[in-house]
RNA sequence: GCGGAUGUGGCGAAAUUGGUAGACGCACUAGACUUAGGAUCUAGCGCCGCGAGGCAUGGGGGUUCGAGUCCCUCCAUCCGCACCA
């Protein structure tokens, strides 16, 4: 019997699609807009496998879909393709990774035009390109170039700070800088030296170089974020991490926590991606004040969520590093405390996180003074004092915080209850209650007394309220090769900018891309790495950028990708405003989708672009995880048994290729050939077959559970692979890759291919006029196709796709004017058959221009049907594909129903009520 | 510990958002057809029962004429954060 030939159909149509441009977007005011992007992936060299193109699929059903009704979509790909992968294969190999990072983007292209995906080429953009990265340099000399004007709320110009400094000094100056930032006036700082002014202005750049601690991976040599170290270890590679201070980038994202907090109010994202962000930005509102350490001049600094219980304080502590603690320790103390900052330093901070039941402390031997009731508190070291939040000391209120009552209870310190209620051993009064002991805010709630304690701490002028954020400035620099370099150069030691005339600063060539001898970065194996200005030759920066640089902003660049005057031309963005949806794996949620809010914030706060949040609506698809299969080999034998017979014997599993396996079932022959030493196996089978045993395990080489996409389109074609991977189940979950099923979705195609053709393979369709019965099928298909692409359950459309095929097939439905629609409303989940089938019924454009068909709600009312009979006098009907319809079509069309018709011969209604969308209430 | 999510047949999953639970697909069973295919078609398929019928959406309780869906509670699994004062 003749059957659909995919593998001809689909070439011919990628082709087509390719030459005639079908999918280049351009500007067209009179048109809607829709911008729809996927996370750009990183081009590694194993190339794609199945769990790739989920988020791509999904993104390219809706903007087919979008393209049907008029829109005019923007659709790009591109490449993350600066990264260390790339650099790890070129130190092992030599090879430079600009050679293989070309060779896998080639390979990555190709595979993701096998799948026809509607994606514009035109607008590539590769992030390791010079011509891109100039760009990227181009932001950071922006950023370098700005500071955070608080008044403002806003990143402005350098030379306006520049300015008020040259006319008042920095008194009145309201921005965000470095906490030890020195006073002057106009006069002093005209009388600075040039390196003087220099390094204050460092202190108020966005973009800024200081001594910070860092994350310092060793193996890699070189730093790393907050969110690339989990638990101590570097999330690529899992190499140990050690905290370290160094000299290095940073960019003020801190002066924007914010905003970032605020702008997720009114994104369309998951509320587990926002309450991610949310905690990591990490707000805490409170007060900050002072203790003065008794017969000393050091005052202590501490912040509080609770400053109402401030008569509850019994101690103060301080994290091991503080620098406060050799002023502090006595003479009989110092012995204890010396070793007690030993061994704490000894624990490494992994050791910190994983051991928090461990408590440990020493006395300083010293006495602060709260101020509140010039009550003498001691004054101790505690590791679980961190020195990286706040200001590394704490007042501790034992009766109402579960640490400083631990800690308390193991030094036998005082607990002073200071809220009334129970104080059981470990419970504390949460939120609530109503304080006591404590003075003038006796009988006042927490909020109340907040206030009245902060008045207190601002008129005595040792405090005042304060919002603390956990987010810390992100380090922006890695001391790596396969980066964008810094366009940056150093005079006495201070950082100037290379001229914008000079961008691109183009990566250089090394001999090795290793750290030099003497522990410098990799660019320093450069030959002359150096930049001429008009008064000498200065060092450039050996540092190179990190990978999240140049995805911070690559949604821009698709707008405008060949411009090389701007990084993207303002009218352009202004038309193609920002990211409609936005696809991609929730594993970004701190990195990459925080740094890119940041820098569009910080673009449209210096008029550079006319948006400030770059993704309106984001999924999260879930990741495909492999499914492995299982071998069982009988101990010391080179025979193999069948899975539900392994129990008899002695056996090993060995993972097997699951491209040899087919529904659990081994290709015996494959088996054998598969390696050299399996050609003499032999079996035992159950029913004559060898059933494999399965496992859900991530895709890797290693368990030879990677199956690529382009066997897959080898062996069922591009649009079974589509279907099947929307057909697996919600986008957002997680699954296993398992091939179980896709028989299934291929039948379809077939099915619906033998609609119009006859059993010789020739075409076969008839101009007839539909029935009613074969209307109301396509038109419920369509109705269900719309109300899917709103809610983005795919899956369930691909079911209604199967069910409409399998009621035209039964009733031999091949006339044009159902199969004409059924192409375009099929067509942006299967895209090859659909434009196949549309060209076969004479029409001579792609069906990419066609429009959505509109469904007709008279064909389905019909399927009124009552339930339940009767209830509390009331009739209840319901109407379940009547949905859209307006309230009074909906009671038309109930009360015209044979059986509520039938129902209400004996009686008449006194009224009809029409519960919306559902229900239709008939009171008798 | 805190926060978030999820829990439905042998499997992937649906359920018009409070209205016939299990659509659709896989697997399985039986049959048909045949130049024997990893092809196609027809029928069956939650559990118990010969049957009528009964029981079923992680467990228990509640609201309701009616609960997979809402409320309370417990259990399990997954994800994120984790001495953040």
């Amino acid at each position: 019997m003749a059957d659909y030939n995919f593998r001809e159909a689909e070439k011919k149509w990628q082709a087509f699609w390719e030459s005639s441009q079908t999918f280049n977007a351009k500007i067209d005011p009179s048109r809607t807009k829709f911008y729809a992007l996927d996370m750009f992936p990183y081009p590694s060299g194993a190339g794609l496998h199945v769990g790739h193109p989920l988020g791509y699929i999904a993104s390219d059903i809706v903007t087919r879909y979008k393209r049907l009704q008029g829109y005019n979509v923007l659709h790009p790909m591109g490449y993350d393709s600066f990264g260390l992968p790339a650099e790890q294969y070129a130190i092992q190999t030599g090879q430079h990774p600009a050679v293989t990072t070309e060779e896998n983007i080639n390979r990555y292209t190709q595979q993701l035009k096998n799948i026809g995906f509607a994606f514009d080429w035109e607008k590539e953009v590769r992030t390791s390109d010079p011509t891109y990265y100039k760009w990227t340099q181009w932001i950071f000399m922006q950023f370098f170039n700005s500071y955070y004007d608080k008044k403002e709320d806003k990143a402005q110009a350098i030379d306006g700070l520049m300015k008020a400094f040259r006319e008042n000094g920095n008194q009145g100056v309201e921005a965000v800088c470095d906490e030890e930032t020195p006073s002057f006036s106009a006069g002093e700082w005209k009388s600075f030296s040039e390196k003087r002014q220099q390094e204050i202005l460092l202190r108020y750049r966005l973009a800024y170089l200081a001594e910070t601690t860092v994350n310092w991976c060793a193996d890699l040599g070189t730093v790393l974020s907050n969110d690339e170290v989990k638990d101590g270890f570097s999330e690529r590679g899992g190499h140990p991490v050690e905290r370290k201070k160094m000299m290095q980038w940073s960019m003020r994202i801190t002066a924007y926590a914010e905003r970032l907090l605020k702008g997720l109010e009114k994104l369309e994202w998951s509320e587990p991606i926002k309450e991610m962000q949310r905690n990591w930005i990490g707000k805490s509102i409170g007060a900050e004040m002072v203790f003065q350490v008794k017969d000393q001049e050091v005052k202590i600094k501490v912040f509080t969520t609770r400053i109402d219980t401030i008569y509850g304080t019994t101690y103060l502590a301080l994290a091991p590093e503080s620098e406060l603690i050799d002023q502090l320790v006595t003479k009989e103390q110092k012995e204890t405390i010396e070793n007690y900052i030993l061994t704490a330093k000894n624990r490494s901070e992994r050791e910190r996180l994983s051991d928090v039941k461990t408590i440990s402390g020493a006395f300083t031997g010293s006495y602060a003074i709260n101020p509140f009731n010039n009550e003498e508190i001691p004054i101790w070291v505690a590791d679980y004092v961190l020195a990286g939040y706040g200001t590394g000391a704490v007042m501790a209120v034992p009766a109402h915080d579960e640490r400083d009552y631990n800690f308390a209870q193991h030094f036998g310190l005082e607990i002073r209850q200071v809220i009334e209620g129970n104080l059981d051993q470990g419970s504390f009064p949460g939120k609530g209650g109503t304080i006591m002991n404590s003075d003038f805010l006796n009988g006042l709630e927490m909020q109340d007394a907040m206030v009245k304690a902060i008045g207190f701490l601002e008129e005595n002028q040792i405090g005042k309220g304060k919002i603390q954020y956990r987010m810390r400035d992100a380090i922006f620099t890695r001391q790596r090769y396969w980066g964008e370099p810094l366009p940056v150069y150093f005079k006495e030691g201070v950082p100037y900018l290379i001229d914008e005339k000079d961008l691109p600063l183009v990566l250089p060539e090394v001999d090795k891309y290793l750290p030099t001898e003497d522990g410098a970065p990799p660019l320093g194996r450069a030959k002359n790495w150096t930049y001429k200005t008009d008064d000498g030759e200065y060092p450039l920066e050996l540092s190179t950028m990190p990978g999240w640089a140049g995805s911070s902003w690559y949604f821009f660049r698709y707008m405008d990708p060949g411009n090389n005057r701007e990084f993207v031309n303002k009218d352009i963005q202004a038309y193609w405003e920002a990211v409609d949806l936005y696809i991609g794996g929730a594993e970004h949620a701190t990195g990459h989708l925080l740094y890119s809010r940041f820098w569009t914030k910080f673009l449209y706060d210096r008029d550079l672009v006319t948006v400030n949040e770059p993704f309106k609506k984001m999924i999260n698809q879930g990741m495909i995880q492999g499914r492995s299969n299982f071998v069982y080999r009988i101990k010391g034998t080179n025979q193999y048994v069948s899975y539900h017979l392994k129990d008899s014997y002695e056996t090993t599993a060995m993972h097997v290729d699951v491209n040899i396996v087919y529904n659990d079932h081994l290709d015996l022959d494959k088996f054998k050939a598969w390696r050299d030493d399996l050609a003499g196996a032999t079996f035992i089978l159950e029913d004559g077959k060898y059933i494999c045993g399965a496992e859900v395990e991530k895709m890797s080489k290693s368990k030879y559970n990677i199956v690529s996409p382009d066997d897959v389109i080898e062996r069922y074609g591009a649009d079974t692979l589509r279907l099947y991977e929307m057909f697996l189940g919600p986008l957002e979950q997680f699954k296993p890759w398992n091939t179980n099923g896709i028989d299934g979705v291929f039948k379809f195609l077939k099915k619906l291919w033998r609609l119009y053709h006859d059993q010789d393979g020739k075409l076969d369709v008839s101009e007839e006029t539909p029935s009613r019965e074969e209307l109301k099928i396509l038109h419920k298909t369509i109705k269900k196709t719309e109300e899917d692409m709103n809610d983005y359950s795919f899956n369930t459309s691909v079911s209604s796709f199967m069910i409409c095929v399998n009621e035209l097939s039964s009733l031999k439905c091949n006339k044009k004017a159902i199969l004409e629609p059924l192409a375009i409303i099929i067509s942006p989940y299967a895209p090859h058959i659909a434009e196949e089938l549309w060209s076969l019924m004479g029409n001579d454009r792609s069906i990419v221009n066609a429009s959505f068909p509109q469904f007709k709600a008279d064909l389905l009312v019909e399927d009124v049907h009552e339930y339940p009979v009767s209830i509390n006098g009331k009739v209840r009907v319901k109407l379940p594909l009547s949905i859209s319809l307006s309230k009074e079509e909906i009671e038309k069309a109930a009360m015209e129903n044979k059986v509520v018709q039938k129902w209400l011969e004996a009686k008449t209604p006194k009224k009809v009520i029409v519960v919306p969308k559902k229900i239709v209430n008939i009171v008798i």
